[in-house]
DNA sequence: ATTGATAATCTCAACGTTGAGATGACACCA
DNA sequence: TGGTGTCATCTCAACGTTGAGATTATCAAT
């Protein structure tokens, strides 16, 4: 079988012969899986009543266990964007009652971003049907082949530096 | 070794217990690295006076043979976008000379678009380059791996149905 | 020929992110 | 206690995309 990747690359062997581009049919296909999976957990979530986003900050409070609470700076590491998209986001989820901002600690230039019950209580009923739709997405795999391609791309993620997110 | 989605997988498993959270260790590497990998392109072209869509189109022309010219609805299929993104892409690479729009074929509602003979020279002259920062990128994987990698990703793909570009 | 359905592109307002800078707070050293 | 550098968050204008609708063209059936 054949993917768009196998056609752009097949495309640039009958092009560019002198160039071997192999890193293509990983990047590529990388870029356009994200793009597709971002895709269908937005569809999930919206059927949910939330953005997708509101999932992310959410489920990252949650899994950080009780209070359920971190810093600002945690958040936007955790979801990859900058400063302004995290107060941007937290300033509408706390509108809609999800987190609230907790300001009492001992460094006063941090804020704590915490879940609210009701917060609490969407994040717990969501996160199992959100692992079971990811699953779906993942059914062409095989269970040895989902080993070897978590695996693979740890190796990658190791050596892009990105380890921790506290 | 460990990455930053082993920490979120430890996570969940101590404060959910009940949920095995395995898709987050493909679906999470697979975002984060696509993160990751798009920062580092964006980076790449820059620094050669592109911006990164730009080389996308170019380069979406080039590999397509000579006229090298395609329709916008191809473009924005190979691109992932919406038509209003391809407009305004088409329009700011029309204004820089990269490529034009050509309009006498028979379907008069299709507008054909052309790499300009200085659009045709840029991305021949970085596609190389650019292969080769790719291949950086992915320096971690040895031989055997690439190719595993890219079989495991292409099944999931094609899985998500996407074939064919044309 | 006329109608209706579909197709390809363009238009444009709404939206969210980026990136730079402002603000207020902490820490260390003199 | 004053000064300097760093840190965490917020502010805001610029920018690009989305998504819906408008426009113009094609095709099939009658």
């Amino acid at each position: 079988m054949s993917d768009a990747v196998d056609a752009v690359t097949a495309q640039w062997n009958r092009e560019r012969p002198d160039i071997d581009v192999w890193p293509m049919g990983i990047v590529g296909r990388l870029s356009r899986l994200s793009i597709l999976f971002e895709r269908e957990l937005k569809e999930f979530f919206a059927r949910h009543g939330l953005e997708r986003f509101e999932f992310d900050v959410l489920a990252t409070l949650r899994r950080s266990g009780a209070p359920y609470e971190l810093t600002a700076g945690a958040l936007l590491k955790a979801a990859m964007v900058t400063s302004g998209a995290i107060t941007n986001r937290i300033d509408r989820m706390e509108a809609k009652g999800l987190v609230e901002r907790v300001r009492d600690g001992g460094d006063r230039r941090s804020v704590r971003i915490r879940l609210t019950p009701r917060g609490l209580e969407i994040v717990d009923g969501l996160v199992g049907p959100h692992v079971d739709n990811e699953a779906r997405l993942l059914a062409a795999l095989g269970p040895a082949e989902r080993d070897q391609l978590a695996g693979l791309l740890r190796v990658l993620l190791e050596s892009m530096g990105d380890t921790s997110l506290t």
